[in-house]
This record gives C-alpha cells, structure tokens and sequence, in this order.
DNA sequence: GACCTGCTGCGGTATG
C-alpha cells in the first residue's frame, strides 16, 4: 500500500488541503515504518525536508485519539523551536481534535494547568521543564506521562556529546520506568556520524536492537564561493564588507561571522555602507545577548518577508531549525569550527525546492582560510565530526542524584543505587562508585541520612531549591542594557562597560550613559559611532580531521577552482612555507622547524590533544606556548633535544598523572568549569572528568605513536 | 579574541 493509503482519513484530508503534490521521500519512508511497527526510529535528513511531518503524520494515525492521557511527547532544545513546531503541529491537530499543549518557562501557566485537568494530547517540551516536574512535583509526571504512545526528540545531534544529552537520556529513561506500557522514540536530525553504524545514536535512545535509522541523502547542489581578505587590523577588512554588500544587498541573506561582537560589526557596518547608497535598512543582529523580543521580532520580519530583502547577522542561535522562511544566500565569515555547524549553516540557504543553495566564504586569516578550506573539502567528501559520548558522566549522575532524592522526599540506600545504576546514561558507572559518590555528598552535606533512607542535606537545599538547578551548563553573569525603559539586549561586565563608551548592540549604536552594580543594568542612550561589543568565552574545540585536511591540502597540489585569487595566491605561499619538509604523510608527518631561538612544532591535530601535549610538556619542564588556531607549539630552541625526545619515547599508558591533575585542580580550580556539577565530586571522580572531557590522554598517545618528526632543512 | 542552550513556586499587585 501507499504511504499516503496507509494514513488515517483526517491526515489524508489535512494533505489534500495543503495541496501537497507528494509526499517528500523521508516521509514516505517514515510513514511505511512507522506504522508497521513499534521501533524506534532515527530520521535523518537535511533541514527542511519536512521531518516534523514524517514523524507527526504517522504517529497520529496510529494515536487512538479518545483515549486519556497524553499520548505523544515531544522535546525540543529550544524554546523558539517549540513555539514554531506548535504552530504547526496545532495545525495538523485540528483535523484530529487533538489538542496540543506547549509546556516550557515561558509558556502559559494557564495551558499548563487545564492539561493537568485533562491530560491528553500532544505535549511539547524542554528537557529543563521535564527535570523541573521530576523535581518538584514527581506526582505530575505519573499523572501527565504514565500513558506515551510516543516521544519525539527534535534536533537530536544538538544533545550528542553533550552534558545536556546525558541529562535528556537519564530523564528518558526514568520517563520510560514511570510509563504503563513501553513509548517508541523517533528522533530528528539533519546532521549525524554515521560512524560505528550508529551505535551512539541508537545507544541513545535505550533499545539499541530495536532502533532504525531512516536516512535521505539527497544531495543539494551548492555554489561555493571562497575570498580571501587579509584582515590588518582588529577590524574587518573594508573590502570584505563592501564585497559582502554586493552581493547580498538584492537578496535575503544570513551572514555567520563566528562571534557576538563581529555579528554586531557586520551588522552596523553593513547597514551604514547600505545607509550611505541608499540600500534597503532591514539589517539586524541575531545571537544569545540580543533581546528576546528584538529577535523575535527579527525572526516574525524574515518569515513574513516574501518581497522585502534583508539581512541578519547572527551566531548559532538560527542554526538550528526555527523556520524563518526563505534564505537566498549564506555567508560564513572565517572558518566554522566544525563541518556539523557547515552543514546546518549552508542547509539554511536556498529552501525553495529545486532551488540551489549559495554559499559566500570569507577569510580575514591565513589560517582560518586554511581551515575553512579543510572543512568545506570534507563537508564534500561527506564527513561528519564523531560523537563522543561520555561513558563516565559522573557530574550528570551526581545531579541525577539530587534529582532523585529531592522527587522521592526519602529513598534507601539500596532503592536509590538501584535507580541510578539502572539508568542507561550511566551504564558504565558501577554500584560502588555511585555508593562512594553518595558518601561524598553526603559528607558535603548535599544528602542527608535520616535513619534508613536518604533526604537532601543542607547545603543541598540551596543548589536544588534554585532555577538554576535544571540546567547541566553554566551561564556567565550579564547586565541589561536598557535604553529608557526598553530592553536591548546584555553585556558581561569588562574595561569596556563604562559611562561613556559607545557600543554596538542589536544592530544599533549606543553611549553608555550610567551602570547600576546593584541592578546589574547598564543605561544607555543612541549615538552615532562606536565598537563592537566584548564577550568573553572558550573557543570551541576543533576536530583532529579537520587539522589532518589542512596538512593534506599543505602539501597536495590540487587547484581549488572556486578560490578567488588572493586565496589561491595565499594557499600557494603557504604551501611554499611548508615545501622546506617534504612532508609524505598528513597522518602521521609533522613539521618541526629550529629557528635561530625558536623550536616550532606543527601538531596539526584535533584541540584536546593539543591542550594535552601541552599540559605533559609543561609537567615535564618543558615550557611552551601553545597556538591553537596554528596547531602550533612554540619552545625555547636549547630545550629540542628534551623536547624531541620526550615527544618519541612516552608512553602515556605507563604514566599516571594523577598527582599533577589534583596540582592542576589545586592552582586551577577554573579548569573544572566546564562542568557545572563536577565541583562536587570526589578529587578521584574529578580527575577522570579532567582526563576524557578536557584532556584526551589516550588520543595524545596514539598521536604520539604514530608521530613521524620531519624537520627543516 | 573566543557559540549555544533553560528556569519553580509563591506572594504580591493590577486588570477585566
């Protein structure tokens, strides 16, 4: 039978009124499979190509909708991803009688409380809100979720590899324990590895035999464009902008420059090169530190957009599938840091059907130009960064544990190991570790032992009793910008947060007129002239492949026909720079260069190593400075021989460092900050989040196996 | 110089 035969009569109804012409192919697909059986399944497909759909239609044909109780669970990363999908899924809904409930912070309570009259329905949600329930009313949980027919995870490769998807796979499977029958997952994804055939991505979902990955490949034809503008300053080149502006000024474009303070140059300056020419004005700034309402109102202007051009710039923030209508062209402004974020980058351009996508890719850097190369050959060549799963999360365990202790009011001993050790998230956590880690917060009075059975401690009240217990990240302390009475947006507190300075914001220049410490508010008033805001953050790391690639096209000789002429002429010269070696392999050749008192060594691998061959080096006495954009280590030239020699004969299997990472932890607690719950762990537990989440010690020594020095000649 | 993500419950007051 048909895809379309296969469907309930409302569903069929609701196609023909949209005057579909046919069902896309992930959808036929999903359709087939979805309704034949009770799996899971993972459907992956690029943006666009209606996979809300693929998993909605069938799934509410099977829903016997007058039942009680909700029947379909969906879980969103974003709250702007919610409120779009609402819209849609309310639609469709209608056909059904169905109703359909958005349940986040900023959803109404209103809504949130006739489902608790009535459950029943669709329910969409975050991942926070859903630990929130846990915590707080465990009751509702059994109330509202005891009865799923099915969960739907949005954007699933937004929670791979992540703290935050640890956290969503312990609260799936606690969902799962509270539910009468047995839910199926379907999972959505433009962008996964489909290393290991998926064993990470179905490991994820709980029931590994019984999980189908469903997957459209079909290409998209992509322009690429590459333009080379060697930056001189801390500024973007003039050229670049003007260059950027021609192109862009006739159509709708997202520009992507990497940073919130480069988004707010490339706004401002491009709308006054606009201004200046009499070009259009619908030029914005998209990104975290933007007001909410300002972005909304950016997103509502591009949707209902049909015949007016604009331009946003922005960060991450709309990489992710908010459907903000039709893009013409995406440009990206030195290198992504990984080909996961090109993919949704360039999958946001060109969403007309038949419609090519046109990518613009600027480099203002040697280096990032090298980098942006690398990464577009291997977006190409298909490759997708792997997912490193966390196999001993025990920072995501100990707030499980508060989790579980503060929604049980009282649990044993033996209960409590139990619920976590048969929580797959922590599958690799054994019993006694969990036992010792209870100790360890019992003993910081996170938990307390009251006769048999364990409550939250002291100390624990106050981290569990606060909104900012349902995240597993960190959020850094910000000032509101206000300009009399209306919110623009946020700055972090620097030298340059002071009465008097002009700054960019929203897409629009400001004189900071007064700050109030207290309130944490920053006053300001429009102003003509000013500079790019400063925030402050960690660079994401970048994978070994990516620096593999920018060796291989070092000493390929392959033409890139799609270079403009500075970058060719740029690429030549550097491969020039690296002809001194004769370097064979990229796998394994790495070039090592003695100056006159300079040792340069070249690791061309992935971040982590790097941070980890710097750390052994400076254990070992060897001070060195690391650059990470260059994968470059630069060293004093009387340590080579030390230096060579420490790199050719150390095994990091027969060392153990674990005395120089409590030193570390002692003189550096900020190293531990990339984990918000880590701090309360054991010194033990700590050490192993150090070594596998900021160190890779046993990627370090692979690399050092394998490491072939060729030097100068 | 360096991305992003989310948030309870209660008590107060204003509004229809």
């Amino acid at each position: 039978m048909s895809a379309f035969n296969l469907l309930s009569e409302p569903i069929r109804k609701y196609i023909r009124d949209q005057k579909w012409e046919s069902l896309r192919p992930i959808q036929e697909a999903a359709i087939q499979k979805i309704i034949a059986t009770d799996n899971n399944y993972v459907l992956i497909s690029r943006t666009a190509s209606g996979k809300t759909e693929a998993a909605f239609l069938p799934i509410l044909s099977k829903m016997n909708c007058k039942e009680k109780g909700v029947k379909v669970l969906y879980i969103s990363p974003l709250i702007a991803l919610i409120n779009d999908q609402f819209m849609r899924v309310e639609k469709l809904c209608e056909y059904l009688d169905v109703p359909v409930t958005k349940w986040h912070g900023e959803a109404s309570k209103g809504a949130k409380d006739r489902l608790i009259k009535a459950p029943e329905g669709i329910v969409l949600i975050t991942p926070e809100s859903l630990e929130a329930m846990f915590v707080n009313k465990p009751y509702q949980i059994h109330h509202l979720f005891s009865t799923l027919d099915y969960v739907v995870i949005d954007e699933i490769h937004s929670f791979l590899g992540s703290d935050r998807g640890i956290h969503l796979q312990s609260l799936l499977q606690r969902l799962q324990k509270v539910n009468t029958g047995k839910f199926s997952t379907v999972a959505l994804s433009a962008t996964v590895s489909d290393q290991n055939n998926y064993a990470e991505l179905k490991d994820f979902l709980g029931d590994p035999e019984h999980t189908k990955v469903i997957r459209d490949t079909t290409p998209k034809p992509i322009n690429a464009v590459f333009k080379y503008f060697e930056g001189q300053t801390k500024e973007l080149p003039l050229d670049l902008l003007k260059d950027l502006y021609i192109r862009t000024r006739d159509s709708k474009v997202l520009v992507f420059p990497n940073a919130r303070g480069k988004v707010e140059e490339v706004a401002v300056r491009l709308k006054k090169l606009s201004e200046r020419v009499g070009g259009h004005a619908n030029y914005f700034s998209h990104h975290s530190s933007v007001d909410k309402e300002v972005r909304e109102y950016v997103e509502f202007f591009a949707k209902k957009s049909t015949h007016e051009n604009f331009c946003i710039s922005c960060t991450s923030t709309l990489e992710l599938g908010i459907d903000i209508g039709n893009v013409d062209e995406v440009a990206q402004i030195d290198a992504t840091h990984s080909i996961a974020s090109l993919i949704q980058r360039v999958g946001r351009s060109g969403r007309r059907e038949g419609k090519a996508s046109n990518l613009f890719l600027y480099a203002t850097e040697r280096w990032s130009l090298l980098q942006s190369l690398a990464c577009w050959l291997l977006f190409k060549e298909q490759y997708i960064e792997p997912i490193a799963m966390s196999q001993k999360p025990y920072d995501v365990l100990v707030h499980q544990l508060l989790s579980v202790v503060k929604g049980s009011s009282g649990i044993t001993l033996d209960k409590l190991t139990e619920d976590l050790t048969g929580n797959a998230a922590f599958k690799n956590i054994s019993a006694e570790e969990v036992t010792e880690i209870i100790d360890h917060l019992t003993a910081i009075d996170f938990l307390e032992k009251l006769g048999p059975e364990y409550i939250i401690g002291i100390e624990g009240e106050k981290v569990v009793n606060t909104r900012d217990f349902y995240t597993l990240f960190h959020t850094p302390v910000f000032f509101r910008v206000v300009s009399q009475g209306v919110k623009i947006g946020e700055l972090p507190l620097s030298a340059q947060t002071r009465p008097d300075e002009n700054i960019y914001l929203s897409a629009r220049i400001w004189k900071i007129k007064d700050i109030d410490y207290e309130a944490k508010k920053i006053e300001v008033a429009p102003a003509k002239d000013g500079k790019k805001p400063l925030f402050f953050g960690d660079a994401a790391d970048t994978a070994s492949k990516i620096r593999e690639k920018m060796l291989e096209i070092l000493i390929s000789d392959q033409k890139y026909d799609f270079l403009d002429e500075p970058g060719d002429e740029m690429i030549r010269q550097m491969r020039k720079d690296f002809s001194i070696y004769g370097i064979r392999s990229h796998q394994t050749d790495r070039p090592l260069f003695s100056g006159n008192d300079k040792l340069k060594f070249y690791s061309f691998t992935g971040s982590k190593i790097n941070r980890t061959l710097s750390f052994i080096l400076n254990r070992v006495g060897i001070e060195n400075q690391l650059h990470e954009s260059e994968s470059k280590f630069e060293i004093d030239f009387s340590k080579k021989s030390e230096f060579i020699s420490v790199l050719k004969d150390v095994n990091l299997n027969t060392i153990n460092f674990d005395e120089a990472l409590t030193e570390l932890l002692d003189n550096f607690p900020d190293v531990l900050n990339f984990s918000k719950w880590g701090e309360f762990l054991p010194i033990k537990y700590q050490i192993e989040l150090l070594k596998h989440r900021y160190f890779d010690f046993e990627g370090c020594n692979e690399f050092l196996q394998n490491l072939n020095f060729i030097e100068n000649k």
